[in-house]
DNA sequence: CAGGTC
DNA sequence: GCTGG
């Protein structure tokens, strides 16, 4: 019984392992989530605003979701939104819950995924357990397409800036969440006008405006209808495919990271992030500075033939994590992506330092010699990490700043 | 320097 | 080679 405007919070059952919202929703897939009143994040989805809130200490086993509808919104518009569910009279029974579980993409059980990677690859089960709950979403394609095409040679902050611009200036209004805007994600009919690249390059889109405005027309004019939709894997998830899975993928993930390509502003890169986060294809692995640096530290890449990051290399590091990880090799890829981001990066010192006082209490209760070795080489581990992480920027940590920052290993 | 591309 | 957090 869900009320059409005015919506109150409803619950969704889904745990804290399955899903992590500040993970999943700030680790870079997708650039329109804000985070308001502290631990509220919203975004407009398919004409609506919704509010997510997770509380891992009060309720880890559910995720509430507030619905915001357009004040002008007949309830007729519900069931015109593609599966829609029948409206009945007064009784309204909205399909946001349907819409989340499909965007969140919750079928596949990630508990299990985790355990399967943590088996088949140390350096996984080394750095998952800080990272847990991130799920790979399943956006809009041509939202990803927009958000991944602004990515190059970019940051995570000014992406999302971009994305914000673009839909303030392009977008629908939809309404109003604790006095912000939120508006719709603008459609490639919206942005394939003449004078949408100087307008893009006065909204500080830079050499990316061309590329923006061009593949909006190709998608909108040039493409038959619905052509970046057919792209999306529709194969069910298959868990026991994995281990028979080809290096390069499948025929149908190839296909569209190959059609794809022919897009302007679109790279192999950008390409992949599409087939993972818009399309589907589960064994997509995007490889950027940051997947080159794991591979080089973590799985020896960087030497002989893979010394630079040719097309080669791109091709040889997604292999070698198909192989790893199988199927959803670039489910995988996104936790270790999370786990090497800034953003992050206190996490490495907050859990340790909990680990050491549970170690503490340990040493005083049984009182025995060789525990005690273990607790100082604990401690020592912790200051050194605390060093490193000293010169974290980006949250308002209030150490000193030293002269060089070194790379995390 | 930042989730690359032409 | 665009641009700003």
């Amino acid at each position: 019984m869900n009320s059409i405007r005015t919506g109150e919070w409803q619950k969704l059952a889904v745990s804290l392992a399955e899903l992590s919202l500040d993970t999943t929703l700030r680790c870079g897939q997708s650039f329109r989530w804000k985070k308001l009143n502290e631990d509220e994040w919203t975004c407009s989805l398919r004409g609506r605003v919704i509010s997510l809130k997770q509380d891992p200490k009060q309720d880890p086993n559910h995720v509430l979701y507030k619905v915001t509808w357009p004040s002008n919104s007949p309830l007729t518009k519900l069931s015109s939104s593609g599966k829609g569910v029948k409206v009945e009279d007064d009784s309204t029974k909205d399909d946001t819950e349907a819409l989340l579980r499909h965007y969140f993409n919750l079928e596949p059980n990630l508990t299990e995924l985790y355990e399967r990677w943590s088996m088949a690859d140390p350096n996984f089960k080394k750095r998952a357990p800080k990272f847990t709950g991130v799920r790979i979403l399943k956006q809009d394609a041509w939202e990803a397409l927009v958000g991944f095409i602004c990515s190059s040679n970019n940051n995570i902050a000014r992406i999302s800036q971009m994305v914000n611009n673009l839909c303030l200036s392009y977008g629908p209004l939809i309404g109003h969440v604790h006095d912000q805007p939120f508006h719709d994600f603008p459609t490639p009919e919206s942005l394939a006008g003449p004078e949408v690249e100087s307008q893009l390059r006065k909204l500080g889109f830079g050499y990316r405006a061309k590329y923006l405005a061009r593949t909006a027309v190709i998608v909108s004019k040039e493409k038959p209808e619905n052509w970046l939709e057919s792209l999306s894997n529709t194969e069910p998830f298959d868990e026991t495919e994995w281990k028979t899975l080809k290096p390069g993928g499948r025929p149908g993930y190839r296909k569209s990271h190959e059609e794809l390509l022919a897009l302007q502003g679109v790279g192999p890169k950008v390409a992949d992030c599409v087939c993972l986060m818009g399309l589907g294809w589960g064994e997509s692995v995007p490889v950027d500075t940051h997947v080159w640096q794991i591979a080089q530290r973590d799985y020896k890449f960087g030497k002989g033939k893979h010394k630079s990051l040719t097309k080669a290399t791109y091709d040889a590091i997604g292999n070698h994590f198909r192989l790893l990880w199988g199927e959803e090799a670039g489910w995988a890829h996104s936790v270790l992506f999370a786990a090497d981001l800034r953003t992050f990066a206190i996490r490495l010192t907050e859990k340790t330092e909990v680990q050491e006082e549970l170690q503490i209490k340990a040493e005083s209760e049984d009182g025995v010699i060789v525990q005690a070795t273990t607790v100082v080489k604990k401690r020592e581990a912790i200051r050194e990490e605390t060093i490193k992480e000293e010169t974290t920027d980006d949250l308002n940590v209030v150490f000193s700043t030293t002269a060089k920052r070194t790379r995390r290993r």
